[in-house]
DNA sequence: GCTTGCGCTGAACGCTCGTTCAAACTACGT
DNA sequence: ACGTAGTTTGAACGAGCGTTCAGCGCAAGC
């Protein structure tokens, strides 16, 4: 028996929402390789560029087979983006919960920045397609995205009152180091000669070098 | 018989070109005006993203007007990156002549870069949509992009063979410029504090400072 | 006033894509 | 063997898109 169905009773904040199909346990791992097939066509071709028919091609399924998984196409999308985040805001935890000094914690968020999306996600760009969101998917993402940008320039500002850091804008510091890192995925080749852990030892060594007293 | 006749025989190295419009000299303000308009939808919407009817009423025009001016959707994303690279290539040239030591013309490509896309092209990522030019075009596109990729690695090698720059991969230190600029349209507001020479200083600053020696 | 040609429009066309759904298939418990 | 729930499919639809084109307004030249 499934126990008390949550937010069943009202919900008056939302537009009645179509039920959900409420799937079986067994579905979630069709699901998490239905989004990497997405997250991948995404990447390539942009989120309207790539069709439902391509991304359940990839999995040698129909496209009328995903909708017995996800509601729509933007729901995907959303998916996406939240499993992105999750990892990413996990890894912020666990880094805001060591004892690290601000070097070496942005070290390591960037390392491991650089390893997850390159080796987990495949190559999906943080923050891309958000236009396609609906309002309300977007507006999570978007706090989201920014709890993970506060936590960023927090670990800036904390070198640069220490003194460990040059003393710039935080703001402006954060953009270009998560603008180097979000690129990766256009040029990275697998097969390429540099791997994700030597990509994100050099970009992480570059970065924070630029940051340092001089 | 397998001569290769460039007039109308068969011509079987290129599909036979539709007859081009040929506009009057009055018409290339408009053509400018249309790829301002594109490129800021491809920019916000991506290029599957943006339809020629959205394009053409930012200019309050209706969209069959734009086939006076293109003969497709494609071609004018083609003009686009050939603008924006015109004027990079053009940039790079001007530093390459110039007697700057790497780092003042590194400092001075980034700046110029940043001001270029900003002000000039509204914030048009350059190398953005590349999936969706036609194979002969994408071709050109990516020719003069390597072009522009090798000037910049040209500089970073220069500073490294002198002893001015730290001993790294100019490829990934290059990727790695190229990817904090060109983020920068995905947050750039230009009614926010930051103006875009204040970017680019920064920038310039931050970039080049993560390259000298220790 | 008439012609000429540029700039532009409205309507129409095919085509592709997202989405729906009833039916078919599969594996398993009884 | 049968029923049932989970999963997949094929066909169909409607909307929206890129593209075409005949034709209209209009300004300049004769």
């Amino acid at each position: 028996m499934t126990s008390s169905d949550p937010a069943r009773a009202k919900a008056p904040r939302r537009k009645r929402r179509k039920r959900r199909p409420r799937l079986p346990d067994s579905a979630a791992a069709t699901r998490v390789e239905i989004l990497k097939s997405a997250a991948c066509a995404f990447r390539r071709l942009g989120y309207h560029g790539a069709t439902v028919a391509k991304i359940a091609a990839a999995l040698h399924m129909k496209k009328g087979n995903l909708y017995y998984y996800f509601r729509n196409k933007e729901e995907i999308l959303f998916a996406c983006h939240q499993y992105s985040l999750d990892r990413l805001l996990e890894l912020l935890e666990q880094i805001e919960q060591s004892d690290l000094g601000p070097d070496e914690r942005l070290r390591r968020l960037i390392v491991t920045f650089v390893h997850t999306i390159l080796d987990e996600l495949h190559g999906t760009a943080l923050f891309l397609d958000l236009e396609a969101l609906g309002p309300g998917h977007l507006k999570m993402v978007i706090a989201r995205r920014d709890e993970f940008d506060r936590g960023m320039r927090l670990i800036l500002q904390e070198g640069i009152r220490g003194g460990l850091f040059e003393q710039t804008d935080a703001k402006l510091l954060s953009f270009a180091i998560l603008g180097a890192v979000n690129w990766i995925p256009r040029w990275y080749n697998p097969d390429g000669p540099a791997s994700s852990q030597e990509i994100g030892d050099r970009f992480a060594d570059y970065l924070i070098a630029g940051l340092r007293h001089a």
